[in-house]
DNA sequence: TTCGGTCTTATGGTATACCATCATACAGGC
DNA sequence: GCCTGTATGATGGTATACCATAAGACCGAA
């Protein structure tokens, strides 16, 4: 029975995401994350539709699902706007990343085994290979794929999706620090650190160093736009 | 000029969240935390319009938005239902609350007031109150009011978001917890506790006191759900 | 009786129509 | 010429109509 379980499940028909709301979600995130949509456009429901090529039922619920992720912005009699981002939140969202990630990156020390380390290394790979090219967009991915596994690895998917969330607010943020100079030369360096204690299996000084990547961007954060 | 921007910002005519949908998440958002909607049960958007007296469109766009909450989960070609919640959701949950909450209680002992530790004791009172009253529903009101005062008087806004979000989709685990008898005895206490230490400014002493009682708070609901 | 096919219904996905309101522009009187 | 009242258009809020499909009921034949 059970050894028929998995062969059976491998004829599952996956459900194709086909629906236009789902498609039109994903697209409006990634327009308005990548910065295509700057913050404080507003987003005329009309016009999205004809962009998009749907019919405004699911412009609109798709601008509610981005509201409640914070990367929309009701204005009351006005309509929805690409939500700002005051430097006060990006603090926020940097110290509650540094919370969830010590914590994610400490339980990560204690469980890892050799597959997660591996693939952590493999996202050490992708992050010098980018940093190299001076290519931000890459090195955004390298990280978060590097975190990522970390999340994976402690069970720690909720936080992991809070995260995610946060950093999709800030991201035309980060994308600006990761173009500074002094941040191409000390992050990789920084997240190696964090792998080091991984590696050796130290939650303690993993946490630590994790604290401290994070502490580095959100200064570097503050220095462009710290108003 | 300063002198009259004070009273003229008295004439302000505040927006009335008067649309129809705010009123109608409103309601969901309740009806589904206080368990009126149990968990797993299908939202048919028809009946909804029924008993909210509203249209699709309405019910569509909240529940769009309680999707993201967390609150609503979406099957796909099946529809809407209530969130399930297994154990290791809340397991999740009440780790990431110990995190933020911790960070928030230490930063509120770090700038606490008297104004601060005034409103924080009204809101012991008031769970005193409601504790001898054995209120489930009230002592969990006291606690929000107690934390949401901690988060604000540390600059907290998000944090305090996301942990209402969070503490959203445990509400029913909660209400349980908070009717077993040892938590009606030693819940008081440990907030107390974590009170004290804000009053003598001990941000170390207040986080640790705090991750105790969420940690036991955790203990009690696995005790419950833990399957 | 059991299997297979077909019809019906429930229900979500999508598009569209209509209304209220705010903003802008325009016109007329002082 | 400036102020005020009115008309017009842009745009969000809401309701409704239509379609596709999945799940169940019903029915007939082997």
């Amino acid at each position: 029975m059970i050894k028929n379980a998995d062969p059976l499940a491998a004829l599952r028909i996956e459900t194709p995401p086909a629906t236009l709301r789902e498609m039109a979600l994903e697209r409006m995130r990634r327009a308005i994350i990548s910065g295509l949509f700057e913050p404080g456009t507003r987003l005329v429901e009309r016009t999205l539709c004809d962009q998009l090529g749907v019919s405004r039922s699911v412009i609109r619920e798709v601008i509610r699902h981005l509201e409640a992720e914070g990367l929309v912005e009701m204005l009351a009699k006005q309509g929805p706007i690409v939500a700002r981002l005051e430097w006060d939140d990006a603090r926020q969202i940097y110290e509650i990343r540094a919370a969830l990630e010590a914590t994610a990156v400490a339980d990560c020390a204690r469980v890892a085994d050799e597959k997660v380390k591996a693939e952590l290394r493999q996202s050490l790979d992708e992050l010098d290979r980018t940093s190299q090219q001076n290519s931000p967009l890459g090195i955004l991915d390298a990280t978060t794929s590097f975190y990522r596994t970390i999340f994976r690895a402690g069970g720690h998917t909720i936080a992991w999706d809070i995260v995610s969330r946060l950093n999709s607010r800030i991201s035309r943020l980060r994308v600006m620090t990761l173009s500074t100079p002094s941040r191409t030369t000390s992050g990789p360096s920084q997240i190696r650190e964090i792998f080091a204690r991984i590696e050796k299996n130290e939650p303690e000084a993993a946490a630590a160093a994790c604290r401290a990547h994070v502490a580095a961007a959100a200064a570097i954060a503050e220095s462009i736009i710290g108003q």
